[in-house]
DNA sequence: GTCAACTTGTCGATCGTACGATCGGCGCAC
DNA sequence: GTGCGCCGATCGTACGATCGACAAGTTGAC
């Protein structure tokens, strides 16, 4: 028990490092936030990060890397699950990419300035994932014309657009104004809709 | 002549610090990317860079400041050309868009991380001009819709979906590619169409 | 069962470096 | 000879990272 309870807190402030440390390089970005500023944050001392993390670089790249991982995880098997519609595929997919950019925003850490932060092998692995949920949508944008579903003139650029409408939401999007999560959701669904139907 | 001839190198050399500093803040980041590093790559002393800024901060807010201010003068006069039809307006703002983006790109320094190393009054002016240009692009659509030319749910949201599938293209464009930049610019005024006519 | 040895997590102090910014002087055009 | 643009040298600071010490807990030999 005692070291399951030692092993324990330590995860929770690997956890709450990782929570902290997304919303501050959210924030400010990552070079200008400082491993003193996210060592004052979760309140410990700057020389205790370095047990838990070998350098800066590997707190942004945990961040990164766990979270596209999940989002792949959550949203590839649905674009290829073949019991669905590719229209259905989509409908659901829409609403987990809004849903997940929503939740877990300030571990969105896109963008050139942080790809430059990471090693080219970790970058590599950003890459991979990104490519295999890009190549998942587009698939389902394939099939769905194949079945006759889906009228879209070209399948790659649609794919590029409906993504980069979605990524833009978590931009301007804030729950406390006019619109609720599940509106938007609706509104983009049917907005997909439009870009990809007959 | 000479006084001329002064004042030109000044203007030229203030001109290509702009130029190769959007190029490295749009890489590395702004907090990243060094006076020296700014100083090393048009060949000058880093000291000799505070006798055209007063300092870093400054050379960011006039990039910022100048594309945005370029960019709003370039689309909203078209966006409130009444002499046009609202499905006119918006295809040449469609492709001003991507134009402006494609030309321009390494001045294109949004997102979070920039908007905190600015001031508040410089963010402020940022943001003036960004709403400028969302407020155009609105009106332009409820103008279309009463007068039946569009068939649009919700206006709001419609426009920032529009906005945002722009603004993602400068991301993944390549013309090394296999699109060309206007193929892009048809694609993307068919897309545009098919989200908000009827 | 006891206790020394080891492990783990934390800290304050500190290292070497790179940063933003300043200063004084130099050279050239007028 | 005056002023402006440019430079090398330098300032004070904040950064990423390391070090040795210490406390608490776990392990293993006897």
């Amino acid at each position: 028990m005692a070291r399951k309870k030692s092993l324990d807190e330590g995860s929770d402030l690997r956890a709450l490092i990782l929570e902290r440390a997304s919303e501050l390089f959210h924030e400010r970005g990552y070079s200008a936030t400082s491993i003193r500023d996210l060592a004052d944050a979760v309140g410990i001392s700057s020389s205790t990060m370095y047990h838990h993390f070998t350098n800066k670089q590997e707190v942004l790249h945990a961040i990164v890397s766990r979270f596209m991982t999940d989002f792949v995880a959550a949203t590839v098997p649905v674009l290829r699950d073949e019991s669905l519609s590719p229209r259905e595929r989509v409908r659901r997919v829409v609403r987990l990419h809004l849903e997940l950019s929503d939740d877990r925003r300030p571990e969105l850490l896109v963008g050139n300035p942080i790809r430059y932060a990471l090693d080219p092998a970790q970058q590599a692995e950003g890459i991979k994932l990104q490519t295999a949920y890009h190549d998942a949508f587009r698939d389902v944008l394939t099939e769905g014309v194949a079945a006759g579903e889906f009228r879209i003139d070209d399948v790659a650029v649609t794919t590029m657009a409906v993504l980069d409408m979605l990524n833009g939401v978590r931009e301007w999007f804030a729950p406390s104004g006019r619109l609720t999560r599940d509106m938007v959701v609706a509104q983009y669904t049917a907005l997909v809709e439009r870009l990809i139907e007959q």
